[in-house]
DNA sequence: CCAATTGTTCAATAACTCTTGAACTAAGGA
DNA sequence: TCCTTAGTTCAAGAGTTATTGAACAATTGG
């Protein structure tokens, strides 16, 4: 019941450089990152387009090594593969991640914060 | 006669990750970085497919604002647009011609050095 | 067991990307 | 002027990507 994922030789530079090319993609890897490391389920952003679209680029966010998802019940818990990716591309994802945060024209980093009783 | 560049503040993070994104200009990028700035012309890499494909990609990169292109005559002088880069994305470029140097699964650095004679 | 919740997979479609060859423009040199 | 050299633009093709709704699987809770 795991899901697949590269380990961390396997994430190519091209690939990760071009899913990270996606303003949706870009978006999600913003708010996993603002969430300091804490795994979060996929519900918490559906601020994404629809669930089919989310379930889409979270799947291409993992297959590319970005992402990790465990599967916790009926939930995956998605976290950012910040140590792999560190050791892989050293600085990488720090300077997309300080770039995302200036940039205006980028999707705002969404993700409702849980509220028990609506 | 020049051609359409982008101003430093209109380079789109997601667009030059994007145009990176592809090994192709990653292998022109990686080649122009190992010149240390000095501007080429087109004809030094036609390592990277036809005539027309080169044509297309430089044209990407130099539209992402990751590349300078200048007319000199019939040639066209390419640069990487570092410090634009460094400026807008600080150490994005950097990082990204650091993990290209150590990924062997992409394109070689090509560019046959000029010959006087064949 | 039945229903609700989470998320995936499938099929379809619109849009975009990469690649090519042929035709073109523009500058330089004999 | 005519030829060559350097690149671009155009038109077309194959392939890929993003997006959607419908149907499906799997876990949890009554």
């Amino acid at each position: 019941m795991t899901l697949p994922h590269p380990n961390t030789d396997q994430i190519s530079l091209p690939i990760v450089l071009g899913v990270l090319g996606d303003p949706t993609r870009l978006a999600i890897v913003r708010y996993l990152a603002s969430k300091q490391g804490v795994p979060l389920n996929c519900s918490q952003f559906l601020n994404f387009g629809s669930k089919t679209n989310l379930s889409y680029h979270l799947a291409k966010l993992r297959e590319a090594g970005v992402t990790r998802a465990e599967v916790a019940g009926t939930n995956r818990m998605i976290s950012l593969r910040r140590a792999d990716l560190d050791a892989r591309f050293p600085g990488l994802l720090d300077s997309v991640i300080a770039a995302a945060g200036d940039d205006p024209a980028l999707p705002a980093v969404g993700g409702h914060d849980i509220e028990v009783h609506a």
